[in-house]
Order: structure tokens, then C-alpha cells, then sequence
RNA sequence: GGCGGCGUAGCUCAGGUGGUCAGAGCGUGGGCCUCAUAAUCCCAAGGUCGAUGGUUCGAGUCCAUCCGCCGCUACCA
């Protein structure tokens, strides 16, 4: 019986390029995660989209005199280019700036409102009569009350590391323009999360499956108390507010952008013309998993999830497998320092599956980690090139070469052979139960782990001594890898598609390698094999390390 | 300031509910082999699990304090 499974990925803001730490964080387990499922048979919709609106992406716009939704739109591009080139598996990747999108925001607004859980109030807002804007926070600047810095900003000053409120500031001005902000009184709508507090909690409490950060996170701000939140603001670039009197206001991104989730459901329905398609992800017997980094936990545990229980009728976030951060050589990603690893950069010189095993391999699931280039060039070398790129190359290559280019017949099988075989069969399980269970890590080092008892039994039988006086023994042995090998693609197909489709056609097998789903093939007895050629290259360890690391920072 | 995290072999990291939990990979030293991208395979050395107290028959594993890094602090997504 498959399951249906929603694989919900975090919104990428769409004000700049993605570097490894959203990979690791988000889209890259996530894609696992579904590729895993898929394998195995399931029905799974995975969707996420650009997150096109918000201030940020307006100022971009102004400075380089062109529209907000040309910013947005040109990285969204971006996005959509770097999914197809990592292997980021979506079934629809679309944006917040639809149609759909606003429909379905409009409608759980309306449904929200219309049963109580919005309401009216005002806030202060600071507003610049230069750049005839509302300023957030972070765009106020002034004086420190404490330390007298004259460039902290609305919400915290950098100089003494103290919270602020734009209220503290001495000598307010715009950061955009330098004029001094007025400071107005505005309406907006606010959702009533607070309503909401004694059924999450209760809720959060029964979700044993969550990871310890996810869970203490989530109570730790139940515990301190459910605040309510503006969804609308002083905008123009957004979703307008569908009521009466709000047309200069635009709904908060945060608020609209966990709809995605909702409305990519739908518009992928739509696309695949059953409209009602949408409905077997998110009613029933469904379970939906939401790929995001820590810093949006209370998002997903608490906001999104009292939406939904206000909207009524859509099931509830099953497991919310939130990553910790990637460092960079020890140091946080920063975009303003240009301390990252942008991916269409990386993307220019080298391959995805690379990429894709250091991120499996060292993925933040339990504490952050670091990725450096040193890390990157020796667990390609000495891990994916060593253990398992010539481990398929040394079979391929010696039966090629001596079998005619044919999987040779393998006669009866020994002891040795079946525990390399039972080997295989219980890391098809062993995979299996760490991707369910979303521990990547786990997952990704059982693959491996099966790839060095092959590498052992090739040792152990020598084939390239029996092909001198058994060469029967030499065609039983290589049988035998090649079984274990044909498993390796299939539980390393979630982590490293790329070089899995590749060794599916090394190994003269038939037909896409999602056919097979979660099993391999043995014997292969009889394919034709192509010339063999190795999966991965070996990298130069000082040439990429000092490339790569000048370019940082 | 408040909240939280981290500190385990040279390096990168694992270590559900305390009792073979002192581990893996890589690196290093030695050895075998030669099919393979000088890769594989075998063996070995290496850590008082940040410090100090405490709870316990027993603690990287719980509590307290301290030291050293780091992150967050909700209208920035």
C-alpha cells in the first residue's frame, strides 16, 4: 500500500543566489528524502517555490533601477537553473507571485478572518516622506542610547549588541536616504496565535517523532507565551489585503509565504489536470514533512500550524526534520562579507555528486558543521573516488576486459557470497530505515559501509589471480560484486543520483533506474557492458583548496 | 542583559531513555596485493570524552558552578 507523502521545502527569499548552506539545510535532505520514497514506491509531492515579496527585494529593485519583480523573477531563474543542475528533485517549484498563490492566500485569509481569528489594531510605523515608504525596523538607523554608535539600527545596535525598538534611536533617519522617518500610527490585521496556545501545545506534546531542537525549541516558546502577529504591512510589493480600506497594505511574506506550501499543492494539481489531486497530500491518510532550516522552527511548529487549525479541514505537519546551520571554514555563511560558496558557482567547475556526498556525509542534522574545501577534496579523494569510484571501476574495467564486455554466468554460490549478499540485502533495509526515519548521516555511511565489504571480498577472492588458472572462480567473484555494486546504485540513488544513473548504464541494465525501485539486480548475468569509464574524477588537492579559498571573504 | 548550542583521538564527526560508549572515516606508522583513478585490503599507535564539584553501585551520557568558542533575541527573510 504506498504511503502519500508531502515533502514541504523552505521558501527561498529570492534577493539573492543559494549557497551550500541552504543546500544542506533544506533541499538537499529533502530531495533524499523523496528520492527515497519514490524509490520505494510511494506517491510523493515535493514543492517549494521562490518567496518573491517582502522590502528587502523592493530596495534591491530601486538600487539597480529596475522592478522588484524583475529582481525576484531573475532569481527565481537562478534557482530553477541550480535545482536542475544539483539533482533537487521538485515535482513543482513555482513562486509566491502567482495567481493561484493569491487566491489561496486571500481565501485562508478570508476563512481566518471570517471565524475570528484576525483582528484589527495599530501599530507605529516609522514612514520616510522621502522615499515615501514605511521602513522596517532594520531600515531605521540613529544613535545608540547605550553605547552612543551612530549607526545602530531599528532592531539592534551591531556596536554594543543590544535590542532596540526604533523608539530608542537618537536622531532617526532612513538608512535608504538619510531623511528623518515620522513616526505614524497604522491599522493592521493581526492573527490570533494566542487562541491557539493550549491545542498546540497539546499537539506539540504528542509529536514524539520530532528531533529534540525541534521539540524544546516549540515548547520553549509556547512555554513563553503565544504572541499575536501582524500579517499585514506598509507595502506595495505583495499580496494586497482583501478588505475594504487596506488597499496601500500588503500581507506580511511570512504569512503568505507558508501558504506556498498550500498553493503549489494546488497549482500542481491543476498542472496535472486533476484539480482535486492536491487533496490526497494534505486530508487523510497523508503525512507531510517540512524541510527547513532552525531558523524557521517556530514557523512551521507553531504559526503555520495554528493557521491551519483555524482554517480547519488540512492535515497538520507530521515531522519538521529542521537542519542546523553549515559553517564555512569555521565561520557562519555571510552574504554581506562574502564568506559563502555560492552554488552557481560552484556548479562552473565541478560535479553535483560531489557536492551532494559531503553534504550527506557531514550534514548539520544534530549540531552544526563545518564544510572546507581541505574536507571537500579528501572525501572525494580518499571516500567517494577511493572507496566506491574504484570499487566500480576496478570490477567494470576486469570484466570488460575479460569476459568480452558481458556479465559472465555465476555459477553456485558460496558461503563468502551470500554474506556479501545478505550484506547488500541488509543495507537495502539498513538505508531504508535511516532515511524513514530521516537520519541522513546514518544513512549515507550504511551505503558506504557496504561498498567497503565489497571492496573486502574482492580482495579476499583475488580474481585477478584465478583468471590465471580458474577462470570460472574469477566469473563467479565478479558476479558477486556486481550484485553488491547494482545495490550500491540503488541505496546511493537518493544522495548521488547523478553517479547512480550513470552506473546504471555501466552496468548494461535496462530501462530507467527507477524501475528497479528499492531492490537491485542479481545476477546481471549476460548484460552487455559499455566500455567502463570511472564515476567520479580525483581532484587536485592544492590547486582547488587555494583557488577556492582565495575567493572567500 | 536574556535564551540556546557547542567543546569526544592530529582532522571531520557518531555516541535514543546513565552500566562492552570510549567509537567511525580520514590522516599517521608498518605490512600484503597488483584488477583499479599509487586506489584496495590487513595490523598498530593515538583520547583522564573542556575544568571542578555533586547525584548514583556505576556518568561523554543527569545536576551545579567555571573556562573557551558560537548562534539567536520574533515584523530580516
Amino acid at each position: 500500500m504506498p504511503e502519500n507523502i508531502l515533502v514541504a521545502v523552505a521558501w527561498p527569499y529570492a534577493n539573492g543566489p543559494l549557497h551550500l548552506g541552504h543546500l544542506a539545510g533544506a533541499y538537499l535532505p529533502a530531495d533524499i528524502f523523496a528520492r527515497y520514497h519514490r524509490m520505494k514506491g510511494n506517491q510523493v509531492l515535493m514543492v517549494s517555490g521562490s518567496d518573491m515579496h517582502g522590502t528587502p527585494i523592493t530596495i534591491s529593485a530601486e538600487k539597480e533601477q529596475i522592478s522588484p519583480e524583475e529582481v525576484a523573477s531573475r532569481n527565481h531563474r537562478g534557482f530553477l537553473e541550480s535545482w536542475q543542475k544539483m539533482g533537487i528533485s521538485f515535482d513543482l517549484f513555482t513562486s509566491t507571485h502567482t495567481e493561484n498563490h493569491t487566491q489561496v492566500v486571500h481565501d485562508m485569509f478570508l476563512t481566518l478572518m471570517n471565524k475570528g481569528y484576525l483582528y484589527k489594531d495599530t501599530m507605529p510605523s516609522a514612514y520616510c516622506p522621502n522615499c515615501t515608504r514605511s521602513l522596517p525596523d532594520r531600515y531605521i538607523e540613529g544613535e545608540c542610547p547605550y553605547c552612543h554608535s551612530t549607526n545602530a539600527r531599528g532592531d539592534q545596535c551591531d556596536e554594543c549588541g543590544k535590542t532596540l525598538n526604533p523608539n530608542d534611536l537618537i536622531n532617526l533617519r532612513c538608512s535608504i536616504c538619510g531623511t528623518s522617518p515620522e513616526i505614524r500610527e497604522s491599522e493592521h490585521f493581526y492573527f490570533k496565535l494566542s487562541a491557539f496556545s493550549d491545542r498546540l501545545e497539546a499537539w506539540a506534546k504528542e509529536q514524539s517523532q520530532w528531533k529534540p531542537n525541534v521539540y524544546s525549541f516549540t515548547m520553549r516558546y509556547i512555554k513563553e507565551g503565544l504572541r499575536d502577529r501582524a500579517i499585514t504591512r506598509d507595502l506595495e510589493w505583495g499580496i494586497p489585503v482583501p478588505v475594504d480600506g487596506f488597499e496601500n497594505k500588503r500581507i506580511y511574506v511570512w504569512f503568505e509565504a507558508v501558504i506556498g506550501y498550500l498553493s503549489a499543492s494546488k497549482e500542481w494539481a491543476q498542472q496535472n489536470n486533476d484539480s482535486e489531486a492536491w487533496k490526497q497530500f494534505w486530508q487523510g491518510d497523508s503525512r507531510s514533512y517540512y524541510f527547513i532550516g532552525k531558523d524557521n522552527i517556530p514557523f512551521h511548529t507553531l504559526i503555520w500550524p495554528g493557521m491551519l487549525m483555524g482554517y480547519e479541514g488540512l492535515n497538520l505537519p507530521y515531522r519538521v526534520p529542521a537542519n542546523e546551520y553549515l559553517t564555512l571554514e569555521g565561520k557562519q555563511f555571510s552574504t554581506s562579507r562574502n564568506w559563502a560558496v555560492w552554488l552557481p558557482d560552484y556548479l562552473e567547475r565541478y560535479d553535483p555528486d560531489p557536492l551532494r556526498y559531503i553534504l550527506s556525509v557531514n550534514m548539520p542534522e544534530t549540531g552544526d558543521t563545518d564544510f572546507s574545501w581541505r574536507e571537500f577534496v579528501r572525501r572525494n579523494n580518499s571516500e567517494l573516488v577511493a572507496t566506491y569510484g574504484n570499487l566500480v571501476n576496478r570490477v567494470l574495467t576486469f570484466t570488460y576486459r575479460n569476459f568480452d564486455g558481458h556479465v559472465p554466468a555465476i555459477g553456485e554460490l558460496a558461503p563468502i557470497d551470500n554474506a556479501l549478499l545478505n550484506t547488500a540485502n541488509e543495507t537495502l533495509n539498513n538505508v531504508s530505515e535511516s532515511l524513514s526515519n530521516c537520519r541522513f548521516k546514518e544513512g549515507i555511511k550504511s551505503a558506504f559501509a557496504l561498498a567497503q565489504e565489497a571492496n573486502k571480498y574482492l580482495d579476499e577472492k583475488a580474481p585477478w589471480k584465478a583468471i590465471k588458472e580458474n577462470r570460472d572462480d574469477a566469473a563467479h567473484t565478479l558476479g558477486v560484486v556486481l550484485g553488491a555494486i547494482s545495490c550500491l546504485r540503488t541505496v546511493l540513488y537518493p544522495f548521488l543520483p547523478f553517479s547512480s544513473e550513470k552506473l546504471h548504464s555501466l552496468l548494461g541494465s535496462k530501462g530507467a533506474i527507477t524501475d528497479i525501485g528499492w531492490d537491485f539486480e542479481f545476477p546481471l548475468t549476460d548484460h552487455a557492458l559499455p566500455k567502463p569509464e570511472p564515476l567520479f574524477t580525483k581532484l587536485d588537492d592544492e590547486e582547488v583548496i587555494s583557488r577556492e579559498t582565495a575567493k572567500l571573504g
